[in-house]
Order: C-alpha cells, then structure tokens, then sequence
DNA sequence: TAGATTGTTAATCGATTAACAATC
DNA sequence: TAGATTGTTAATCGATTAACAATC
C-alpha cells in the first residue's frame, strides 16, 4: 500500500465510500461499480475512480469492485485497520453528545476517555465511560497511545490544553473550539466550526429571495 | 451591494472575519488591515483582500479596513443584517446541544423552534425554548418564514422531513444526518458529517507513524 | 511628499471532468 | 468474442498566490 501525502479533498471522501461498503456488505452485495457508487455518494463515477486509483488498482475491468476487499483496502489507507482510540476533552452538552455519538455509531473508533474541569460532570457516566477530571489526560493519552483528540472547550482554554495534548503524542485534533490554534507542523487540526457552518447559509437565502424578484 | 452567486469558499471566510470584527470592535479597535486579519486567521493577506474585493472596495488604500463599516457590508453579504430565523429538527442529545449553543453563543441568529417525535423529550424547556411535537413544524416555519433548517434526526428519516421543509419555504438545510439529502436546485444543503470529520483525521496518525521510520 | 496598504491583473497551482485505451 | 467497466492520460475549470499599479 504506498502511502503518500495524498490531497485532502481525496481523503476526506474515503470515509463516505467506507460507510456505504458498510451497509452493501451488510446486505451480502459483492460487487459494486463506480456508476453505482456514484449515484449513492452525489460524486461522478469518473472522480470515483479516480480517488481509488490514486492508491492502487482495486477494481476488476468489465466487473466493477469487491466490497469486502475494497472496504479492507479502504480500512488500511485510512488507517482504521486496528482498535483506535480517542478521547474528548470538554465534556458540557456538546462534548458528551460527540463522545455519545461516537461511542454508539463508530465502529472503528474507540473513546477511551473523556475530560472537563467542572465537579458538576466528573464522574459522571456516558455510555458506560466515567467523565475524569482533566489532570488525568497525559495519563490516558500515554497509557492509550492516543494520536487523535476532540476538542469541546471555550476558546480560551484550548490553546494550552492543545500544546499538553502535542506534547503527550497527540498528532490530530478535530477542534470545535472556534479559534485557531497554534500547533507544530507534524499536527494536523481540523476544525469544525458550527457558527460558520449556519451563518454561511443564511447567504444562500437571501439569494433566493432575491431570485423570487427577477 | 452586488450579490452575485459568489464562490462557496468565499462565502465560508466570510464568518471568520465576521468575529474577528466583533471581536476588535468589542475592544474599540477602529481600523484593522489585512496583514493583521492575516495573522488572525491563517489566510494570506492577499486572500482576505481578494475576497472582500470581490463584494466591493471597503477598504482605504495606505490605512486599511475600517472595523465597523466593514462588519456591516460584510452582515449585508452574508444576509444577517435582519433577525435570522432557524429551526432544529431533532431533540436529541445533539440536537439540544445545538439548539443551546446557538440560542447561546449566536448574535445573529435566532432559534424561534426545537422538534422531536419523542414523549420523553417534548415539553422540556432547552435556554428557554420548549421543544415541541414535531406536527408543529409546518406552523412554525410559516409563521416566522424560517428560511434556514437544522437537521439532527437519523439518516432514515431525514427524507421525508426535508420534503416537508422545502414544500414550507425553507431554502438552506445545515445537516448532521450522514447521508445524502435529495432536494430541489434551489434549496442549499450543508452536510457536517462527524464520522467523515473522525475517520478522516486517522490518516495523518498513520502517515505520522511511518515518517518516524525513516 | 513618502510610506503604507488596498484593489486588480497575471501567473501558478491543484482539483475535477472528459475521453479513451486497457482488459476482465 | 462482445459488452462492460476500470485505470490513466489530457483538457478544463476554479481557486490561490504573486506582483504591482493605484491611491490614501
């Protein structure tokens, strides 16, 4: 499997492929085509096609894709292929319903952790995970080896809690504090930022109601 | 102000700066310049300057941008000069920290309705607002002209949910629901998919590994 | 005026789409 | 073999970066 620096605008579509081989393979489909993949995913065939090439040849000319091989081939790029473990850091409203969600819909994904700093919540139970008091985080992060953390706190406290997460191994950050943060070369952050995300659609209405005038 | 149908990966800068300039104007800064927004945001400051050219000249050539004047072309852009409207459809556990963080965290924007088809759910009162049957959401919709809908329901019956809503009037659907949504052409649909979000954020762990090999 | 910074045009880069040869 | 579908090369499209003239 040669693993390159592939660009991102590829790598985030595996997943979506990965999760309707889920559910094919649930329903003992075989094979599946690119055309028929397209029409499931919203992509073209050709971009498809494309997007899987870039790490090897894994379909069959004339035939289409196995699933089961396609989904394991999938699993290694990615590098889902074994237990991986996260851990949320900020555990009011939001965070524990990420840590809820992904503790019941993902199955290649492990939370083996979830942190705040208020009394109010530690100790409390989340799907079986008991909420720990932010002192504990090195602690997990080392004994789990966890190279990938949720980030659900103010702002203002993200940054120093990112550079002790960098500092324990941690080497990606799905961040939903809505700032910036500050992190060495070798981390990658993505953020979600749900202000952004709403704000940036009310564009889209006001179009339209201007389209209604024309 | 011209509004033309402008590039997506405009119109998703465009809140970033929003905050910046509510952030400033909040400490009484009058001008800022695209080198100071540059390090504030990661973007070049050649890339601020093009987008915001790209809606008109707001800026003085030698002094910058003025904070005020700017925030209010740039909330006449986006179309948040007026009260926003929005609804959340699901009163999940992420549903509900939605609905609290924009009630909350959102000056611009306004939840005017929350919806489940849960027993155990309706009645509860989230910041104020009692989440309702979802029978109501027709009524809803019309009375306040909610344009903007969010969506927090499982994938299988987001559909015909949405169907309702575009039939009500709404044009833009920020969706938490992981799968593909049909609507008609001029109904906008963001898709935040956290499993994508996750998943994807596994490949950089990987490709970290390896590099410490060579 | 001199220094600073915008707004705009040109050059580059990267991603998507189209076309088709390879091959099951 | 004929039909189907992949994998790959070429063409197009769009977004970002660089350069600089305009101007406060």
């Amino acid at each position: 499997m040669p693993r390159r620096n592939a660009p991102f605008s590829i790598i985030r579509r595996l997943p979506i492929y990965l999760r309707i081989l889920d559910n094919l393979i649930k329903k003992d489909v075989d094979i599946i085509s690119s055309r028929t993949l397209s029409s499931r995913t919203g992509f073209t065939a050709e971009q498809i096609r494309k997007d899987l090439a870039y790490f090897g040849a894994f379909g069959t000319r004339g035939t289409g894709y196995n699933t089961v091989y396609l989904r394991d081939k999938l699993l290694k790029i990615i590098g889902l292929d074994k237990t991986n473990h996260t851990v949320v850091i900020g555990s009011g409203h939001l965070g524990t319903a990420f840590g809820r969600y992904i503790l019941m819909k993902n199955p290649y994904i492990r939370v083996v952790g979830m942190f705040d700093v208020s009394n109010e919540v530690i100790g409390k139970k989340v799907e079986g995970l008991t909420i720990e008091h932010i002192d504990r985080l090195p602690a997990v992060v080392e004994e789990y080896k966890v190279k990938v953390a949720i980030l659900t706190i103010p702002s203002a406290k993200a940054q120093p809690i990112v550079n002790q997460l960098v500092n324990s191994g941690v080497t990606a950050i799905l961040n939903f504090a809505p700032t910036k943060l500050n992190v060495p070369e070798h981390v990658h952050v993505h953020n979600i930022d749900l202000t952004i995300e709403l704000q940036s659609l009310f564009y889209y209405t006001v179009f339209e109601e201007e389209k209604d005038l024309i």
